[in-house]
DNA sequence: GCTCGTAATGTTTACGTAAACATGCGCTGG
DNA sequence: CCAGCGCATGTTTACGTAAACATTACGAGC
């Protein structure tokens, strides 16, 4: 007859299926312990307050029983979940995954977990969906990591008490961001080129739509104008290496261009291929920077010089915002911003005329030392 | 009086603070509306057996306080957290990202977030950490993304009910398992190398801890001995495109050495760097595959023949695996293995001495058609 | 006209935890 | 010698939700 019935049998083995995480509650351990519950929550908790023979007590019932405190009833009781949300875009650029992943360690550190919120396409549609869900989430702040203006146009209003912090993005006055000196890493870039005696630099910029391409692009043209060089017309890429390439090919036909700053490593690195392929030497003939640091970029042909991004500092700041914010019901809006640092590779070299017509491959002069006011990492 | 006891008025603010969170409840909602709050978890939950106009109401009340079911609640009662986590170690390698990232877009899929649990470094304690740390939190299931033989040494037991699945791995006896078919990919990649005329294929391999590595140098192996072809002393790496330009220092000396497989892309980058360094010509010398095929390897000079790995399937799988054995209470442990594909670009091409003494730079000759047996993806 | 079934809604209760308050006990000081 | 204090521990309660059970109301069938 206990098994007869194949319906409610189906039943009850759902049932079980569904229900037997649930091991130990405080009060079986308070049982086995000869103690109330509530004692079992002050040792669960660390509390003082606890005789320490009795504690020993609870302690041992907790591992005869495998006791998990129940994060959900904790959750309930107390009003916060001890996580972090993050929305982002697909993890499809290595700034965000670095970024993430610190935010990630960082929250640890501090006790918190952290969900993640995959946004698959950047529409406003998706970003709406993502903050939507967003309410029925179990997390007591948000970190976002993406172009601020779809988070402008968002029409779904945050939940209350949720606290966001806006990562490598612009629009300071209304949320709080974290973000790298986008424009101090140009400018460095641009100046590395300049003292390095080039007439000017062409730039290959990041998409229209990104703020940090955007920002990038107006460093370069104001550093250019500051030092009384001519901007030649900007090349458009889309930070892929298959875009930078083909940009890269348009780059080769210009007689007169001899340094180019790239937005970011991968254009960087389809940008050599181009020249490569059209004989243009890198860095006799050309000179390439690049943006970002990416661990491969190092082993480019030939190694990059790049601005190095902290993307751990600013995961770490992110987490530590808004933590901050939750603590003291903060609500002054600011940006804060992670220096960049140069790293002096092989991509870089004087402008080609300086060096005579003589192809004098005398490495040393490969490496420059003069004229850079912050001391740049070489090599690492 | 109200505000005269610093102390206590500062308790307040502390309170208010740490609680405004939680705005409307069930209960309110059902005072607005006029009905009972079991009324409103109905109309939440999407329950039958609600009058329409009833709905309706309890849908307005709900808008107009901005009602947002409270997830702990929720999970408390129902038992389930709808969360997956996922442990894995600091998310550098390409694959684990992509890997991640599909996780997260199919869960989401799935009406499940996402827990991010990072390991810092993949030291036992580190896991053993991340594992009892994991008891406590809020989640269903999880899907473990590393090499598995930290996870067979963990000494921490899993919370009962808690599923696991493991990408990238082995040992499917033990854990369900969804893993990238990388001994079938080892095999198509060393027999391309073979049908190209190659005498031998040589190997730079990933590090001998990681099961990975191991299983695509014992496919090279076995592919080898099948054909006949003597195997070449192993070179080993550790991923890195800077240990994969060591290694190419070294295997630019073996005048004998045609082809070589790297067990990854970033290794075959730094390989690249090193052969033109010394002036061993891809693909018309010496020929290089990869394994990965991340998006910047199209870009590489010359561009990479390289396998690919479908890390969104594997993902996908994961969560589908993991949900699976959620809902039937399963115990089958398996392997699901996700089949890698050839993607054929420029690095690659017959044998040297095959193409007769000239320098016969005819172009047709470098994508070769016959021989393979699947169909290769040529370019993309 | 009464019972019965069904649809719509209400009431009670329990999930596991932890704050708030209550109890008991031993020791100190006047 | 006992008021009073402080420590260790116990009891009550509430967090928001949803299952289980209870209660209406109304119409069909006899």
């Amino acid at each position: 007859m206990g098994t007869a019935d194949g319906d409610s049998t189906a039943v009850g083995a759902r049932k079980r299926a569904a229900r037997p995480r649930q091991g130990a509650s405080m009060a079986d351990v308070a049982r086995i312990a000869g103690v109330s519950s509530q004692t079992v929550s002050r040792v669960s908790n660390g509390f003082p307050g606890v005789n320490e023979e009795t504690r020993r007590q609870v302690l041992a019932a907790m591992r005869e029983l495998g006791y998990r405190p129940n994060s959900a009833a904790r959750a309930l009781r107390r009003g916060e979940f001890r996580t972090l949300g993050v929305i982002t875009f697909s993890l499809s650029t290595m700034g965000n995954i670095r970024t993430l992943e610190a935010i990630a360690t960082s929250a640890a550190q501090h006790g918190y977990a952290v969900t993640l919120l995959p946004v698959a396409v950047p529409t406003q549609d998706e970003v709406n969906g993502a903050f939507s869900r967003l309410g029925e989430l179990a997390v007591d702040a948000v970190i976002v990591i993406m172009e601020i203006h779809l988070l402008d146009a968002a029409t779904v209003s945050l939940p209350p008490g949720v606290q966001v912090v806006v990562a490598d993005s612009d629009a300071g006055d209304r949320y709080t961001v974290v973000d790298t000196d986008q424009a101090g890493g140009a400018r460095d870039a641009v100046r590395h080129l300049l003292d390095l005696g080039h007439d000017t630099v062409w730039h290959l910029a990041g998409p229209e739509d990104s703020f940090a391409a955007q920002r990038r692009a107006n460093a370069w043209r104001s550093t250019l104008a500051e030092a009384g060089a001519v901007p030649p017309p900007l090349v458009r890429g889309d930070w892929s290496a298959e875009s930078g390439y083909r940009a890269g090919l348009r780059l080769a036909e210009q007689q007169d261009c001899t340094a180019v700053f790239a937005a970011n490593d991968q254009m960087a690195l389809g940008l050599l291929r181009a020249l490569h392929e059209r004989g243009r030497k890198v860095p006799d003939d050309v000179s390439v920077i690049g943006f970002d640091d990416i661990p491969e970029s190092a082993s480019f042909l030939p190694p990059l010089t790049t601005i190095h991004q902290d993307f751990a500092e600013v995961g770490r700041l992110c987490v530590e915002g808004v933590i901050g914010k939750m603590r003291q019901d903060g609500t002054a809006h600011g940006t804060t911003l992670v220096p960049t640092r140069l790293v002096q590779r092989r991509s870089t070299a004087p402008r080609p005329e300086r060096r005579g017509g003589q192809d004098l491959s005398d490495s040393s002069v490969v490496g420059p030392e003069g004229g850079l006011q912050p001391p740049p990492v070489v090599e690492r």
